[in-house]
Parts: C-alpha cells; sequence; structure tokens
DNA sequence: TAAATATATCAATATATCTTGATGTATTAT
DNA sequence: ATAATACATCAAGATATATTGATATATTTA
C-alpha cells in the first residue's frame, strides 16, 4: 500500500511527469542537462529525481561528478502502462540542452 | 494532461483505495452502506466519491435519495490497470455492512 | 592545497489537499 | 404541509507537498 501510494504519489506532478517522459525520449540524461533543458534551479530538479527514483521509475548511475538518471529496468507491468500512458500525454517537453561548463556527455 | 493528473491524484490517497476496492470487491453499492461500512462522516465518502467519479474510476445511479455507486463501464485499459493492481494491495477492507435506515437496497 | 563544479539536502515559505461540522437540496413518509 | 432521510457542498482548520535560497558533500582542476 505504501509502496503503491509512493509510486502514485511520484507521478502526481506536472513536473515530475515532463522530466519522466523528457528521460524516457533521450535514454540517460545527466542532471545538469535536465537544469539547463528545463530551466529549473538545480534544487528543484534534483528533489523531483529523487521523487521518481523512489517511486521506482528511475535509476541513478554516479560517474565523477555526475549523476545520470535513465529509466529503470526492467521495469515491471504497471510502471510500464503508466510510462506509456505518460507517453500520449499533450504536454511540452523541452528539446535537451547541455547544461555542464564541461561536458557530461564527453 | 490535466486529465490524467485528475485520474492519477484520484488515487493518490489511502481512502480513495480502499473505497475504490470495496466497490470493485462488493459491485454497487449506496452511500449509506459505504458510511457505515468505513464508519466514517457522510460527508467525507461523500467528497471521495467524487474526486473517484471525477478521475473516471466510478459512475452513479440516482434512484430515489439513493446514490448507488459502481465501476464505471466500459473501463479503458489503463484505468483497468490500476485498478488491477490496487486489487493486489494488502490493505485492510471492511465487509459490507447495512447503513441505511429504510434498505436502500431493498 | 585551494578553487570550481555537480549534486544533494535542509529550512522557510507558499500552495494544495484532507477532515470535520454546518448547511443546503431532494425525495419519501406521515 | 411537515418531518425525516440520503446525499452534496461549503468554510475553517489541519496536514501534506512544492518551491526557493542557503548550505553541505564529493569530485575534479589549477
Amino acid at each position: 500500500m505504501d509502496n503503491f501510494l509512493k509510486t502514485v504519489g511520484s507521478i502526481n506532478d506536472e513536473t515530475r511527469l515532463r522530466i519522466l517522459r523528457f528521460i524516457n525520449e533521450n535514454g540517460e540524461v545527466c542532471v545538469c542537462d535536465i537544469e539547463s533543458s528545463f530551466d529549473m534551479i538545480q534544487s528543484r530538479i534534483s528533489r523531483h529525481l529523487k521523487i521518481l527514483k523512489d517511486g521506482g521509475f528511475l535509476r541513478v548511475d554516479r560517474r565523477g561528478v555526475w549523476a545520470y538518471y535513465s529509466i529503470r529496468f526492467p521495469l515491471d507491468a504497471f510502471r510500464q502502462s503508466i510510462l506509456k500512458e505518460i507517453s500520449f500525454l499533450d504536454v511540452d517537453i523541452p528539446t535537451l540542452k547541455k547544461g555542464c561548463s564541461k561536458g557530461c556527455s564527453i
């Protein structure tokens, strides 16, 4: 029950839906790229990423200073159906913009 | 997007999850029966039923003084998958208790 | 070692949601 | 008509969640 509510709660926010879809569409991305793509302050992005991770949708991979977020794999059928539903939403998703001064994707 | 958030928001509450599953397990029930089965005040039940209805999970049928709530049919695949997931949750669902003075189920 | 960068977390405030008790509206019974 | 019942809605307070700015931690660069 608590786990279910955590999952549902994690997608009950427009900002998180957009971030989740952004990652689903772009694959693995680092926090600074999300930050500059969405033009939101870092603490806000970081907090939402944590909630999506705790909701079971994302995984993190730290490499050096950078944290790379991607869709967790394997993803159970329920979360897959949610992700699919989100992919249909009519909502503005920014294009990926590189944000780190020393390229995190080099 | 707004519609999706309304759907997700409607199941982002323990009380509503329990009510939704109660109706899913018992079929068509009237408000007074939910009220006495859950031992919650009427305004609280009424509010949650409205949210679940607006979330697309329930339908209402008014007959006389009574309002009978049941799972909306047909239910799209996404809401069906949610309902299925809810049916697996480890949570206490009360047994149906008749609540109306003049039986609503006669 | 010191400075800069990337990320996480905390504390304060703002905003949204839930619960309760009171009130409103229909419908039925007397 | 009046009273009682079932349900919906509103207003106030309580609780939860989101946003911001500040601070903390870790890694890399100079």
